[in-house]
DNA sequence: ATGCAGAATACTGTATGCAATCATCGTTCG
DNA sequence: CGAACGATGATTGCATACAGTATTCTGCAT
């Protein structure tokens, strides 16, 4: 390996990482797995206390969680975990599609074959995890291999916004979706292959159906959620 | 009017204004405006100062305005005004393009009649602000059409990712580029005529072919700028 | 003259304190 | 008995103060 210098290029790091985005990234996570609960009032004092920090650090991660949809941030009231409807989620999911699909045509243009072969080890960890039924594996896997498409796009600015809209999606239908299973991956092989081949367009169009299946996929789960009263 | 209840449904304003909301509109427009530079570092208290606020409002403001991407929140730095290159400008056209052809698409399946009215208003604003060769009416007017076609698109993360995508590409246009002129309103004309109709597919496809133009346009006008050395 | 080391400075990150506002509950009047 | 009103507790909004870190300047050695 001739690219491997006397210093790998480990990112700027040992930046002291500020308290605000330890205190994010631990709020995201709570409102993920659901130990807060939509609708309900984020008291700055108690997060802090639980946190261990001062209620500083709180509020400006609470603003960003605001930009990033997580919180509705009242003025006077306060802070509360966002309540998606039915109605967005259908929409962040056509728009998830709709970015991603663009991302695919980006990737067709301009990855390398270090890259393919990248692509094609995320898919085997998929299909690993397919073949264990780890639920959890798997939706990690296709987050990674989705990510890894968006970033051969060289696209910075989809890169910014397919990971807010994805996280949000991912939130809402965990609780009521189980992975979509071996369809999935198969159309997955085929968008990796367009992507190898160089064809924008084919993998634009593959990409396309492919995130159409996964919306109808889970529109319908959740129609038969709604629909039994739940 | 059976539609007008006892009471006039005017949003519920009249909170108290966070001074944080007012610190965020003023710095948006203190960079839009040039008055802060690309790449300058804003000092908190210098701001706070300028303002005549402290210092807290001021950090809260900076949270939401790297997330919108007009700073960039350097650990222990502070913030930098944001400096885009030409090829996130690029990606900034191609997205908002993409995002303004799917809420053409959905404001063509939910358009009732008097909102179609209003898109005819709002194209005279335009047209008027043409004949006054008025650049900076043309450009709000400009947005104020699209804005309210992503409106009509009933799709709330649609409308609250556009706006951030379409200022940034306003930003950054704005020195450099006039308004497209006549063209793009005849386009304009011609969306609404389809949005009218009820013809997704058709309103699709126009919007498609304007922003294509659009960003075809803005790019020659870079290529021009940056060719001639400046 | 130049490169480096060390201290001084300036700024950010965090914590704490106080005033203003909002929600809740008990009371009183119609 | 119901509804409007007022007091109280809790919570947010803002300001100030302190600690940690990066940058810059100065002086010295090479």
């Amino acid at each position: 390996m001739p690219d491997t210098p006397t210093v790998t290029a480990r990112g700027p790091i040992n930046r002291p990482t500020p308290l605000r985005q330890a205190v994010y990234e631990a709020l995201t996570e709570l409102i993920i797995n659901g130990s807060l609960k939509p609708g309900q009032h984020l008291v700055e004092a108690e997060l802090a206390e639980s946190l261990g920090v001062s209620r500083q650090p709180i509020r400006e991660a609470l603003q960003r969680l605001q930009t990033a949809g997580w919180v509705d941030l009242r003025p006077s009231q306060g802070a509360f975990v966002h309540s998606p409807t039915t109605a967005e989620c259908a929409q962040l999911l056509s728009v998830r599609g709709l970015l991603e699909t663009h991302s695919a045509r980006g990737a067709a243009q301009h990855a390398t074959p270090r890259d393919i072969a990248r692509l094609w080890e995320l898919q085997q960890t998929g299909l690993t995890a397919l073949e264990a039924a780890d639920a959890r594996a798997i939706v990690e896997a296709n987050a990674a291999l989705h990510g890894h498409i968006t970033l051969l796009s060289r696209n910075a600015v989809l890169a910014e916004l397919i990971p807010q809209v994805d996280r949000r999606v991912r939130w809402y239908y965990m609780p009521i979706a189980r992975p979509r299973g071996k369809d999935a991956w198969n159309e997955h092989a085929r968008i990796i292959e367009a992507i190898g081949e160089g064809s924008p367009g084919r993998a634009e169009e593959l990409m396309r159906r492919h995130t159409r299946n996964t919306t109808e996929f889970y529109c319908r789960q959740i129609a038969a959620v709604v629909g039994r009263g739940d």
